[in-house]
RNA sequence: GGUCCCUUCGUCUAUCGGUUAGGACGCCAGGUUUUCAACCUGGAGAGAGGGGUUCGACUCCCCUAGGGACUGCCA
């Protein structure tokens, strides 16, 4: 058993929306460090500083709140470590493991061309000069790989990789403009963050080969590797907008609750046995990159919806009103003073059908609308004088009902259907759209409930001496 | 073009050489029923194709096909 405590990381770069891949990327790397005891730190790779934007760091920050997967340490910037990252250059540069190359832009788009058309990586005519006088040109430097040889990644999620070090090109550390590039920094940072398993997309797979060169030629420890496949759309592409849904904020939004994000995610590229249905205290007591499945995953909504649900019915009806509330001020319907106390009441009688926050909003309408509601045209046409008098009678039985739970409704309704000799399906319809207004509402002795004696009571009346 | 990764029901997955290839979501049928759901019961549904290795391959190897990533002075 290694002694050295398990160090992860996420590593977003903050130029827009943070992806649903970077959400999973980051919960395989919590759960990881929670599973073994490690840590988990967040890097914000911001060395793009034409891309990079405050709002997007914020985004970053919120998102990993909102998920529950709060880094151990404060948040480190890239961009502030470019001194370091140019220092390690330089000690590469003079220790003969990195060269200047003076290759203009256009010619290093022919040799590119060039190495395109053989088949083989690109390379620097600089790589073997001397340049240690003599030019006063700009310059970028690069890392000077060796020729020969192989490298092999070894890596938990897909095995043993072999590059031919041929094939891989002698990359740039340095810019012509002094800045850090991707490769040196990642490096560098992940050494000196004592990062020791390095988990990301395997979109990185390939930059493992050249990183693994990087980390030898400055004699560091090599990190274990992690390449987890990527998250595609249910059409087995890219994951993009055109398939609903992309940034971590626009789930949010749908209405899914993030317990059930971090169930789903987990879920797709990993599992541990049959287990569907799982808290991330259990997950993260099972889980082990090792187990990462090696293929791509499709984001499944149906299935999202499914595991949704089962987390809206686990959830406490108080923090379900607060999160309906929200939506319903959001979308600037009607409002009470108590509108969470009511949301409250109402949750647990309709949200075993609801798969978003949204569809629990739609589900909860009826009970915050103000009298006199308006009943839709089929809801009159049921009032005939018979009904009408019908319901007079309801309101009187249900007046004198003292217990308004839904046992008791459900009771005191069909005992009032028995004494009209009628079915509770002559009724029901009826009662229902003059208790909702035509809105969504769960069945009649919970829509009683919900809304409380009083208000049922009136919104009888209401409809009583409605004419149609 | 080159390098690398991937390929079990529609989807997510189990299987780690010997199973009637299991589960979940979805789907279909039936039940329940005052709406929509939920819920209960049952059902259909898979090893990309071709070669090997082996007594025996979904499982190991090779080829083909298809998908993806990388091939940036982006990360």
């Amino acid at each position: 058993m290694p002694e050295v405590p398990v160090v992860t990381r996420i590593a977003p770069s903050p130029t827009g929306d943070m992806h649903i891949g970077t959400a999973r990327t980051a919960l395989f790397n919590w759960l990881y460090a929670r599973h073994t005891g490690g840590r988990f730190l967040l890097r914000v790779e911001d060395t793009d500083r034409e891309r990079s934007t405050a709002a997007a760091v914020e985004v970053i920050f919120e998102g990993l709140r909102w998920l529950g997967l709060e880094p151990d340490e404060p948040p480190v910037f890239q961009a502030a470590r470019a001194d370091r990252h140019r220092a390690v250059a330089q000690d590469l540069l003079a220790r003969g493991g990195a060269y200047r190359c003076y290759m203009t832009v256009e010619e290093l788009a022919a040799e590119r061309e060039k190495a395109r058309a053989d088949g083989r990586a690109i390379r620097s005519p600089w790589r073997d000069r001397d340049t240690a006088a003599g030019e006063n040109r700009p310059f970028v430097v690069r890392f000077k790989g060796p020729l020969a040889g192989e490298t092999v990644i070894h890596d938990r999620v897909k095995g043993a990789v072999t590059f031919r070090n041929q094939e891989l090109d002698d990359l740039i550390l340095l810019r012509s403009d002094g800045g850090p590039t991707y490769n040196l920094a990642v490096v560098v940072d992940d050494h000196d963050m004592g990062i020791t398993h390095v988990i990301r997309g395997d979109d990185h797979l390939n930059n493992a080969a050249r990183q693994t060169l990087i980390y030898q030629a400055l004699n560091w420890s090599l990190p274990v590797w992690a390449h987890l496949p990527m998250i595609h759309g249910p059409d087995g592409a890219k994951l993009s907008k055109r398939h609903g849904a992309q940034a971590l904020t626009e789930f949010d939004a749908m209405g899914y609750l993030p317990e059930a994000m971090r169930n789903y995610l987990a879920r797709l590229g990993w599992g541990h046995g049959d287990d569907e249905i799982f808290t991330s205290e259990q997950a993260s007591a099972w889980f082990d990159v090792a187990d990462v499945v090696s293929a791509p995953a499709r984001l499944d909504w149906a299935k999202l919806n499914h595991i949704n649900n089962h987390w809206i019915r686990q959830a406490e009806p108080a923090r379900l009103a607060q999160l309906v509330a929200e939506i319903h001020r959001s979308r600037d319907w009607p409002r009470h003073g108590n509108e969470v106390e009511i949301l409250q009441r109402t949750i647990p009688l309709v949200r075993d059908g609801a798969k978003t926050l949204l569809e629990l909003a739609d589900q909860t309408l009826f009970v915050l609308k103000t009298r006199p509601l308006e009943l839709p045209d089929k809801a009159l046409a049921l009032l005939s004088d018979e009904t009408r008098a019908r319901f007079g009678r309801l309101r009187t039985a249900l007046t004198g009902n003292a217990d308004w739970s839904v046992s008791a409704l459900e009771s005191a309704l069909r005992s009032f259907a028995e004494s009209e000799g009628v079915g509770l399906g002559k009724i029901g319809p009826a009662l229902r759209a003059i208790l909702s207004g035509g809105a969504p509402a769960p069945d009649l002795a919970g829509a009683l409930v919900s809304l409380g004696k009083a208000e049922s009571l009136g919104r009888i009346d209401d409809a009583l001496s409605q004419r149609n």
